[in-house]
DNA sequence: TCCCTAATGGGAAGCAAGTTCCGTTAAGAT
DNA sequence: ATCTTAACGGAACTTGCTTCCCATTAGGGA
């Protein structure tokens, strides 16, 4: 009976029984080499096969262990969020929030990390696993700067009761808008002005819970 | 000479030298379908041959002319960009990007328009083409409602020199954002937040171009 | 109205992608 | 240290998207 269970969960999802050793290293030589093709190529010339072969590991594993171009492009998504970067602590909202929007701007310009973010939102639109790894992504992200929001209406910097998500979310909006959606130059003058209008907002009460 | 030169333009883009009659009725059928294709399958499930198949059209003929699932969605945006519907005026900047914001959160969870721009915003991650053909479509939305914005200024709602253009970007961004990127679900509450940060922030004098 | 040829349409061939089979390697329990 | 079997890797196989070829249809100038 015991000896079932096992061998259906093996069956079912490969790399979960003997998750040691040759396991991990293959899952993240994978995950490395589907960054890489990401950056080249975009979600639409992402390749189960050259992956494999560029990760050095048998294309079959691949096939089976992830299946699809999706499932990769999720369970990378999966890693980046386990990664997390603390966030900043300035002394003021409109400090901690600039330094947000700066470090977003950052990300999406970065010649590698901007082609990855390219890609995993069109995986997303794509495929409805990756749309809730993403979504698994940014509320990691969000929570790691709500507290920055929660200090500012300790100080009274805010009203009681501003949803400090929705202060978080109002930062990254317009630099991802652009960057995703309306497809325009991203400059810093973007990233100061996202943090500004956020802070404004709030200060009106705009992002007060219901 | 002259003869030389037309051969030539037919041969690099079919249906330059004949756009009247049946060219007109393929491209419309084919874009429709494409739509369609579009809001069952997504990008990634657009296929030419179905597409042609649904349209009414030889295979031969969407091969020819678009070449690709990328090309498509590219064509279908600059149709889309020409089909301009007119901006709100109710006498308040308040007023009218709050309409904006409804008319956007409308569109986004519409049940055949969300998964177009799902779509199109994921072909846009994949495709260079794509990308300036979006681009282009949200220069010429967000041109359509920058008169009320200068209303605005004019009657001194917000500070002289406003960017009308980023204005109504911020009110977009946070909907968009909500959609494409962090997949988080779109509410009423939502587009009237979206409204109001944006007008908060241009009061404040956020969005005054340097 | 007639003619020239741009543009379309169907089918067959080519090619790259994904899928499956089966032998080999090494993780982890005893 | 030994054994069981989870997990990997190479190669053959299959599917289906793309392209090529040539016959057919219809736009638009004379």
């Amino acid at each position: 009976m015991e000896h079932n269970s096992r061998l259906e969960a093996a069956s079912l999802t490969p790399g979960t029984v003997r998750p040691g050793g040759r396991t991990a290293k293959v899952r993240a030589a994978v995950l490395e080499a589907t960054q890489e093709a990401l950056v080249e190529g975009g979600f639409h010339g992402l390749n189960l096969d050259r992956v494999a072969a560029r990760a050095g590991v048998g294309k079959t594993t691949v096939y089976r262990r992830w299946g699809s171009a999706a499932a990769l492009v999720a369970d990378l998504l999966r890693d980046m969020a386990e990664q997390s970067l603390p966030a900043a602590d300035t002394g003021s909202l409109e400090g901690d929030l600039l330094a947000n929007a700066h470090l977003v701007r950052q990300t999406l310009t970065d010649p590698r990390m901007g082609p990855v973010f390219q890609a995993v939102i069109a995986a997303a639109a794509c495929d409805e696993e990756c749309a809730t790894a993403l979504n698994g992504f940014y509320a990691t992200r969000i929570h790691e700067w709500v507290p920055c929001v929660e200090r500012a209406a300790g100080r009274g910097e805010v009203p009681a009761g501003t949803d400090a998500g929705e202060v978080v979310r109002a930062v990254s909006a317009p630099l991802y808008y652009r960057f995703a959606v309306s497809r325009e130059p991203l400059g810093e003058a973007d990233a100061v002005r996202a943090a500004g209008a956020a802070v404004a907002a709030a200060k009106a009460g705009w992002f007060t819970g219901n």
